[in-house]
DNA sequence: TCTGGGGTCCTAGGACCC
DNA sequence: TCTGGGGTCCTAGGACCC
């Protein structure tokens, strides 16, 4: 039986929610006027978080610096997140696409695909999905795109189309015409290193890509990431609409400076800092990690990480921090200005920490007191949610 | 123009074991 | 003294996504 899957993509998501709230407030609606979301303008370091329509078609794109689309456009509206609002707006537009079916994937904040290949037919497909849309726009007050195909691929290729409150369909007999004639870095996983190695070897468009044998493709990319690419340039993918929610595998927090650090004071307020925030997640999630990560980028942008394993999973933050510095100082010649520090757990595991050494710090009790007291000054900070009513 | 923050997966090389 | 082959784990780096 043929699957008929929806991509349900909200337009310029963050900025659209911020939109909806202005608009409840009486202000005017930045979407239709050049606008963006972003950090603070005055920061030269801030960029772009989401665009509106009239923006996108001056050449303003998400993750430009901000500096950048003021010289492009002067009169530029530029407003501020607000991350609580949006997991409000998330939560509202994912439960009405889950009424529509509960065989619901969340692919990311704003986007989701449902199976509906019990839930309608190829030929009423169209109607439903404008259904979905309409119901959106009214109750919520902002618009998205809605991607039909019979595999996730092409419904979110499909999703991708022209913008915005949109449905449009890709079914694999669609492929050709609607497809092919497309750049290779339209598709989904070709980005920019792959789009350039492609067009070296003279594959402009994804029509080319699909025909090209796959010992050539090997070659250009790897093995297992030419089969995939050659089985999605030819429509295909027969990836399930996960229902469940996959377990985090790591969890990282990084900082970039407003000016470059020398201070080795400085950046280790700044590891401080991200430690405290990483572990704190981790115990939150009931997780204990095994590895810890810390990474620094310089001021010429060239990356520096290091890793390293634990003898026993923690979740402690002086702990992590404890690893997280010996790190640093393995790969920070101390001169070089640093632009921004990162630190990282992974290997993560539920078990609790059984097994005590015998060496154990003994400040070992202080610091999980510390922890204690942190996790609950952060809960009793934490923001009311927000309504839709 | 001067580049944020948070994730996932893959590859390659070295260490170590049998 | 020099030698094979396979498996696993770890680290570093790269590419992609939103």
């Amino acid at each position: 039986m043929p699957r008929i899957i929806f991509h349900i993509d909200v337009n310029s998501a963050f900025l659209s929610w911020t939109a909806v709230k202005r608009v409840r407030e009486g202000k005017p609606d930045i979407r239709l006027v050049p606008s963006v979301v972003s950090g603070d303008p005055s920061d030269r370091r801030s960029i772009i978080t989401a665009a509106s329509i009239p923006a996108k078609k001056l050449g303003i794109k998400t993750a430009q610096p901000v500096s950048m689309a003021l010289r492009t456009c002067t009169s530029l509206a530029i407003v501020g997140g607000d991350w609580t609002w949006y997991k409000a707006c998330s939560e509202g537009f994912i439960s009405i696409c889950r009424s529509y079916s509960p065989v619901l994937q969340q692919f990311s904040i704003d986007e989701c695909f449902i199976d509906m290949s019990f839930r309608c037919t190829p030929e009423n497909a169209v109607a439903v999905a404008t259904k979905l849309k309409d119901e959106v726009k009214t109750r919520l007050g902002f618009t998205v795109n809605v991607g039909i195909g019979s595999n996730k691929l092409l419904a979110k290729m499909a999703s991708d189309f022209e913008k915005p409150d949109k449905v449009h369909t890709l079914w694999e007999s669609e492929v050709q015409e609607k497809m092919w004639p497309l750049g290779v870095r339209d598709l989904l996983w070709v980005g920019k290193k792959t789009e350039e190695r492609l067009t070296a070897y003279g594959i402009y468009t994804i029509g080319q890509l699909a025909n090209l044998g796959i010992g050539s493709l090997t070659r250009l990319v790897g093995q297992k990431f030419a089969r995939q690419l050659h089985e999605n340039a030819n429509g295909r993918d027969d990836s399930p609409v996960e229902t469940e929610m996959a377990e985090a595998k790591s969890y990282s927090a990084e900082r970039t400076f407003s000016k470059d650090y020398t201070d080795p004071r400085d950046i280790d307020r700044a590891l401080f800092n991200v430690a405290c925030i990483v572990a704190h997640r981790i115990r939150r999630d009931n997780f204990r990690a095994s590895t810890v990560s810390m990474f620094v980028k310089y001021n010429n942008f060239t990356v520096s990480q290091k890793q390293c394993g634990l003898a026993q999973p923690t979740d402690v933050t002086a702990v992590i921090l404890n690893e997280a510095r010996k790190l640093l100082a393995e790969a920070w010649d101390g001169v070089t200005p640093i632009r921004q520090v990162g630190l990282g757990v992974s290997r993560l595991t539920h078990e609790s920490a059984v097994q005590m050494s015998l060496f154990e710090d003994p400040k070992m009790e202080y610091y999980k007191e510390w922890d204690r007291q942190y996790d609950e000054q952060k809960a009793a900070r934490s923001n009311p949610a927000y309504h839709f009513h």
